[in-house]
DNA sequence: CGTTTTTGACCTGCGC
DNA sequence: GCGCAGGTCAAAAACG
């Protein structure tokens, strides 16, 4: 298994050991190094300060330096008014790199947070999908309970004699690794044969789908090993210009700061996926995440699609005519930890207002986009993921 | 030489 | 039970 050698994310998460080594320089130089300075500097400090030592002249500059009960000041070093100019902005200028420094920790700090926090939810959704297979188990009448009875027939614990019985014993994340879970699906109008998403996937299979010419391509995410992400690229079959990329699964990395633009607006469309089978218990069927906007002239397009094992969100973004090539190379997948819940084998599309009681008029959504792409019609895909998300998390009805 | 892509074989689920 | 289709594996080939 190999690694990427190029990879944002990961750069941003190899900070925190060499934070850490910086951090203990700091320490060791008031432990030790720092000792033997002042009297090797009783001439003037070098006019070229080598760069390990740019920590002396930060914690020299927040203030004064103690050796003992004596306090060294600037002032007592003999120097040249030239040279202390010179010193006088590099301690400026080393006093913005520490600030630059901590804040970068603290980016690092918060990157790290939220993944460990993707993470435990992706664990605690499991578990309590476990606890709802386990109640539906005996009711069979109910037909939302039924639906999550269902779902669970998908969780494949793979190479063991017995699923049933040792269902039980297998970690979480082993689950997690076989559940069927939600899929998000975009559809994009581009010339590239495959989209740059900020992830880095490695290709493993290639298929023929039947009634579609063009081949079906299989990647998963390479980023980190043990991510659990893979995606499908295919050509539409009624429509070779438009790119069809489905992701699965949910990233166990920090992604790279200009992924998190789709990542959150796919996170979004894809818990309401998941809310809307449990908040409306009366309707098997979830309300439109959002609708054409017919007065746009172009229309998002958002629907679910019930396939016989995995709920599908799919993004139709092909109709935005700005959003060829260029623009198409920044979309970004992150989705939610992956609840179970359906399985029905029902298809709709929404756009279509099939949907007893939604109403297919304006929804806030479309709103958004349109004064989003009134306000900028060159909007690249990531600001415009980013309305959409907003709108999803904002007006969850939308 | 290590990594990635290709591609045929294999596995699994589903419909008949 | 059988066949089909989707998805994955893994050895071989290609690439840098």
């Amino acid at each position: 298994m190999s690694m990427p050698s190029t990879f944002d994310g990961d750069d941003e998460t190899q900070h925190w050991p060499a934070a850490g080594k910086r951090s203990i320089r700091e320490v060791d130089f008031f432990s030790s190094e720092r000792r033997g300075w002042p009297e090797d500097s009783a001439s003037a400090p070098p006019k070229e300060i080598p760069a390990h030592e740019d920590h002396k002249l930060a914690l020299l500059s927040v203030g004064p330096c103690e050796e003992g009960d004596k306090t060294i000041q600037p002032s007592d070093l003999h120097l040249s008014n030239t040279t202390m100019t010179n010193w006088s902005l590099k301690i400026k200028l080393d006093k913005l790199k520490d600030e630059n420094r901590k804040l970068r920790i603290m980016l690092d700090c918060a990157n790290q947070s939220y993944g460990a926090l993707q993470t435990q939810l992706a664990l605690l959704k499991q578990e309590e999908v476990l606890k709802l297979k386990n109640t539906a188990s005996s009711i069979d009448d109910d037909p939302r309970k039924s639906l999550i009875a269902h779902s669970c027939k998908n969780i494949r614990p793979a190479s063991l004699s017995d699923p049933e019985t040792d269902r039980d014993s297998i970690p979480i994340d082993k689950h997690e690794v076989s559940v069927r879970r939600p899929r998000v699906s975009i559809r994009a109008r581009t010339d590239a044969p495959m989209i740059s998403d900020g992830c880095q996937w490695r290709k493993y299979g290639q298929k023929l789908a039947k009634g579609n010419p063009c081949p079906r391509a299989y990647y998963r995410c390479t980023m980190r090993a043990g991510c659990s992400v893979r995606k499908q690229v295919q050509r539409c079959p009624h429509d070779e210009a438009v790119l069809v990329t489905t992701y699965e699964g949910s990233h166990n990395h920090p992604l790279p700061a200009a992924a998190a633009a789709l990542a959150s607006t796919t996170s979004a469309a894809a818990a309401m996926l998941v809310s809307s089978s449990t908040t409306n218990p009366s309707s098997n069927l979830p309300p439109p995440l959002f609708t054409d906007h017919q007065q746009l002239g172009t229309s998002i397009l958002a629907s679910y699609s019930y396939s016989s094992a995995c709920p599908t969100v799919t993004l139709d973004l092909s109709r935005f005519p700005s959003w060829n090539p260029p623009n198409t190379n920044c979309y970004s997948m992150m989705l939610p930890p992956p609840p179970v819940f359906n399985s029905s084998s029902i298809s709709r599309d929404l756009h279509d207002g099939q949907f007893p009681g939604h109403s297919p008029s304006t929804s806030s959504m479309t709103e958004a986009v349109k004064a989003a792409i009134d306000t900028d019609p060159s909007l690249t895909s990531a600001a415009l993921a980013m309305t959409i998300s907003s709108v999803l998390k904002a007006n969850p009805s939308a």
